[in-house]
DNA sequence: ATAATAGTGTCTGTGAGACAGTATTCT
DNA sequence: AGAATACTGTCTCACAGACACTATTAT
């Protein structure tokens, strides 16, 4: 949808000159798109879909699209989301714009970009009534991408790291009723690397961001864990 | 000059269709805005530029303005910085996107912000030769600007001060060469708090990043303090 | 009894912050 | 001698990280 808007714009910029002092084609276009992150199968995986034309035709890209009329950055990112998920009040956050000059190969288009953090339950929900090939790829394991969506990715990453240590995004990623043994997949897959079992719990029970929920969740023949729930959502926020 | 280009864009609006599918207004235009800081007379400071017309006529505004073709976002705020300053090479570091739609009257503008550090030192070579109205306003006396450019501006302190926790980024708004008090002045003014001599140093000597000059300087009728510099610029990043 | 995961406490080292007195230079 | 700023070290507390065993459930 994005590429049919570029085509159109490329034309008048192939055309005769239209009397304005100023054409379209010098000034940029703008677009948003976002890096959404969940963790299925044990696995950090991030939204991808694939292209259908060229620039980069068959190539995985992220979402992403123009503004519309009376849309904030967010809302149009929003709107991306449930577009491809049908899921809404994804949680984002702007992780910065790229606007190098060769990043479109059609147009000078720059973009505002996102992350946003899902839980795979609410995923799971709706099914994909989608046309487009779309998929879930961990971040261990990306094909190569369009654009410079690969620096965007990488940077949607680090700065997920860095805001999982002083704010409580994780609990974007869980059913609103979790383990201990939950979070802690979560930090480890976000960090990739492996967390001291006893040392995380105090830490985070000393945070005091956790209610106990009183239930406990039976999973295999073993001893059930504790289902918490998350008390503060706008607590230990840093940024 | 950002507000001449707006008008004709204005213009291209309200005059008659011009028979191509999507017409220039429904894209958003795209600025850059910076929030230089520097330290002067001990106090931290942010250069604004008067506005000579409306919207907010007569109000105070950071700089910014278009991309040029062909410029990347981080050339483009270094040439508007260098046009109001004379200096080049200024410290630049990307904030974040803003596109309220309502934030520029005329017309639909999404900004990308930065905030830029400077010397006092390098600022004070150069006069400002410019017919414009410019000013050095202290972070704790600023008047009323236009657009959302409070806004913009609180984010940069806020980042700034963020930044300087885990970053050097101080050395930025120093000479190369520098006491340890006037390092310390820095981080209390940025911070707006006052910090242990003791401690402080304790803490930056431990960091490894100086190195000592050898030089004192002398100021007043005391003992002269040893000159340090900056050893690696590159270090304790975090972002 | 066994398997499988949940849950728990201590010790050590490091870094942050509180705190006061001596050193050096010039008039 | 006095004024003014440079410079320095110790103690305490909180937090991070290493580390191993008991508890509970079902088969």
């Amino acid at each position: 949808m994005s590429d049919s808007f570029i085509e159109t714009i490329q034309k008048s910029k192939t055309g005769s000159g239209n009397g304005t002092a100023l054409s379209c084609y010098e000034t940029p276009l703008v677009t948003v798109d976002i890096v959404l992150c969940t963790v299925i199968q044990n696995q950090l995986k991030v939204l991808l879909i694939q292209r259908k034309q060229p620039p980069f035709d068959h190539m995985w890209a992220i979402p992403g699209g123009f503004i519309h009329v009376g849309e904030t950055l967010e809302q149009a990112a929003s709107r991306r989301l449930y577009e491809e998920t049908n899921v809404d009040s994804i949680y984002l956050e702007q992780l910065g714009s790229f606007g190098q000059p060769d990043r479109d190969p059609r147009a000078r288009v720059i973009t505002v970009a996102y992350y946003a953090l899902v839980s795979a339950e609410k995923l799971q929900v709706e099914a994909h009534a989608n046309a487009e090939e779309v998929g879930w790829f961990s971040v261990n394991e990306l094909p190569e991408l369009g654009f410079d969506h690969e620096e965007i990715v990488k940077k949607a990453l680090a700065k997920l790291k860095r805001h999982l240590q002083d704010t409580s995004v994780a609990f974007q990623l869980l059913p609103d009723k979790f383990t201990l043994t939950e979070l802690q997949r979560v930090y480890e897959l976000v960090l990739a690397k492996q967390l001291d079992k006893r040392n995380f719990r105090k830490k985070i029970l000393a945070s005091d961001l956790l209610k106990d929920t009183g239930e406990t969740k039976m999973e295999g023949y073993h001893r059930p864990a504790q289902l918490y729930s998350f008390a503060s959502h706008r607590l230990a926020e840093t940024h």
